[in-house]
DNA sequence: GCCAACGTTGGC
DNA sequence: GCCAACGTTGGC
């Protein structure tokens, strides 16, 4: 089993969101090296940490649990979509998704300023300088130091 | 809103 | 295949 971060803007589509909604399917990457790993490496029974991005407070706000492995974005395809491409097509799909399942709210999100200075934090991928990547692999320690900064939210 | 970092595009 | 121009991301 692997263990991934997403990020994702709240305004557009929130941990909240997802806890009501239960699963979603998450479309609209458009960068190669994410649509690789949703593509190739993200599997059914995955854990995936839920990030908030381009807001007040960056931070890690849940966890989520990938229940549908790689399969083609089809929204890439419908031109009234968020995020149209139209150099794909069903036949060739260009860009992937996976279905995520709503795991756990933070009790207390963990923010961006609070893991560039928690230790055994050191290395991870999102820290690294002008990273963009909006989908990326997260080790198990790193995984599991922020669940447990996170706490239970009962 | 600014701007650094990065990815993508397209002319050559 | 290089690289300048451009667009986007995302923290601040």
């Amino acid at each position: 089993m692997n263990y991934w971060l997403f990020k994702s803007e709240p305004d557009c589509f929130s941990l909240q969101d997802l806890k009501k909604k239960k699963t979603e399917h998450w479309d609209g990457v458009r960068n190669y090296q994410a649509r690789n790993f949703l593509r190739d490496e993200i599997e059914k029974g995955d854990m995936v940490i839920f990030y908030h991005s381009s807001c007040a407070e960056p931070s890690a706000a849940g966890v989520a649990k990938v229940v549908r492995s790689g399969y083609p974005d089809f929204t890439a395809w419908d031109p009234h979509s968020e995020h149209p491409d139209p150099k794909s097509t069903k036949e060739n799909p260009r860009w992937y998704m996976v279905d995520v399942q709503f795991e756990r709210e933070f009790k207390n999100p963990v923010t961006l300023r609070e893991m560039r200075t928690m230790a055994g934090l050191e290395g991870m991928q999102l820290l690294a300088q002008g990273n963009r990547l909006s989908v990326m692999p997260i080790s198990k320690q790193h995984f599991e130091i922020i669940v447990k900064a996170g706490g239970k939210k009962k």
